[in-house]
DNA sequence: ACTGAGCGG
């Protein structure tokens, strides 16, 4: 289950985001987007989960809650860029 | 250095 968290905080690593999860289930990878150029953080990420069950309780209860002092956004990821 | 919707190389 592809997982994606937005409205991260800037400081917010994907270490931690990974911790966050692994507190609701088996987390498989974690990881925050950062930009490319100025190595900052986006925002977002996304978390990936073996187990889909965990995974939808994971969203449920991190989907609008605090982490790391900001309202935290958590989603079913979408399939990758769809290159047509 | 900073910003605040949205989906990664």
């Amino acid at each position: 289950m592809n997982i994606f968290v937005a409205k991260l905080n800037f400081k917010t690593t994907s270490e931690a985001l990974q911790q966050c999860f692994e507190e609701y289930g088996e987390v498989s990878s974690a990881k925050v987007i950062f930009d490319r150029e100025t190595q900052r953080s986006k925002g977002f990420g996304f978390v990936e989960m073996p187990d889909d069950e965990a995974a939808e309780q994971a969203i449920r209860e991190l989907n609008e809650s605090e982490f790391d002092g900001r309202t935290i956004v958590v989603k079913k990821a979408r399939p990758k860029t769809s290159n047509y």
